[in-house]
DNA sequence: ACAAAGCAAATTGTATCCAATTATTATTGT
DNA sequence: ACAATAATAATTGGATACAATTTGCTTTGT
């Protein structure tokens, strides 16, 4: 009875959850193999079975394969975290807006409930991964008060990737995304109208992608880090 | 030399093309059976292969796999094809208003050559199938103006749905998506400001949808077509 | 003659096997 | 000792074989 979570599910889709999940969690980092034979051997299912949960999972752009080398979990570029981020700046603003005409007071209170819960969680460490998965669960919430689910599915890709494009360029200590934003734009929403809604949706992603580390760590600074060469 | 159109690209990769352009051009209707094994035999492929590629078009909503029941060409239902309306609505006027400070008198240009290459076909009887290619066509250019990559790729799988959703739903002798109603964007989009395109975007999809027959065809009529039965 | 159960054919799901490609290690020559 | 090359191991791509499920047909009983 305790055996797994979600019997119903085959088992292609639990493998699939399965690294979803642990790559929202920040445990998978970006570039990790996936070796067929050894999710084969974990799961005790055949290698078919394994390589059609990794295709699924590459056709949502959360893991990488290529031909004759395998499959890893994907890492994106700094062009694509750039276009990613507008992406969801152009998407998640216009779905705000549409929807506040919409919007009750009591969305907005489910949505600061959302928020005092996540608060008690210290934000200290190297919890940061839950920090980004609940700030991920925010932006979903808003989305699904909009009502499409064709365009919810698609923000929830976008916010998949956003995962692995945190995991590859958060500075060391910043945290993204935070709570206090996240209540400055629920703010703006509840004060606002819906053109001020938008500007601050757009405002509150694109500061997330500023916070990011996009540009090389240094590519050419080798020569200084070996003393006086050159 | 005249063997495949495209050499390069692998077999798994030609079958998925070869099945969406025939589901853009209207030769496969929804709800077409496709039998792993005929197509296996048709491509003097394995069904593995076969099976890789159904499952790709599965992930972009064009075939429907019921498991142990096949793969069938997807039939979207009425409440889908209002909410595949509704998100392109929603995300080509995003993206039209945001275009509007780059677009340059030759981009309009441009757009209305592709137009004015359309005119010529007659649209007279069965090839309103051409009609529906080319109407995404203009949809597509329009987005590429964008330049974001990631909306564009996600407004593809929107308008391949829409050739599905058309297809099942369209009036027998309507003409959807006309090229004048095209040439009238286009009209709004060259006089009038970022508001006003997004507006005409917005009720262009709009009117597109409204011509659709999306309400059941008399489900609960079959004792008239019966007679005095009852 | 009709309904229902059972049987047979066809089709999909999964495992295993072989071929092809890539990565790693060993070897050899300078 | 190092570089280049050759041999070997590991891994993926694809085909075949078998199991499970569904579908259509036949048969049987009332």
């Amino acid at each position: 009875m305790s055996d797994n979570e979600d019997k119903a599910l085959p088992i292609d889709r639990r493998i699939e959850a399965d690294i979803t999940r642990a790559i929202y969690d920040q445990r998978m980092p970006p570039g990790t193999r996936l070796s067929e034979e050894r999710l084969g051997e974990l799961y005790e299912v055949s290698r078919t079975v394994v390589r059609k949960a990794l295709f699924q999972l590459s056709s949502r752009k959360l893991v990488e394969i290529r031909p004759n080398r395998g499959a890893r979990v994907a890492q994106p570029s700094a062009a694509q975290a750039r276009e990613v981020f507008a992406a969801r700046a152009t998407l998640e603003a216009a779905m705000l807006e549409e929807s506040m005409t919409r919007l009750t007071p009591a969305d907005i209170a489910a949505l600061r409930d959302t928020l005092a819960h996540d608060h008690d969680t210290p934000t200290d460490e190297a919890d940061a991964a839950e920090s980004i998965a609940e700030s991920g669960d925010f932006h979903r919430a808003l989305a699904r008060l909009h009502g499409n689910t064709v365009l919810q599915e698609f923000l929830d890709e976008l916010i998949g990737q956003t995962s692995l494009i945190i995991a590859l360029y958060r500075p060391r200590d910043a945290a993204l995304c935070s709570h206090d934003a996240h209540d400055a734009l629920l703010d703006a929403i509840e004060a606002g109208d819906a053109a001020t809604a938008r500007r601050a949706m757009r405002a509150h992603l694109m500061a997330c992608l500023d916070a990011l580390e996009l540009d090389p760590p240094q590519p050419a600074a080798l020569a200084d880090m070996l003393g006086r060469a050159r």
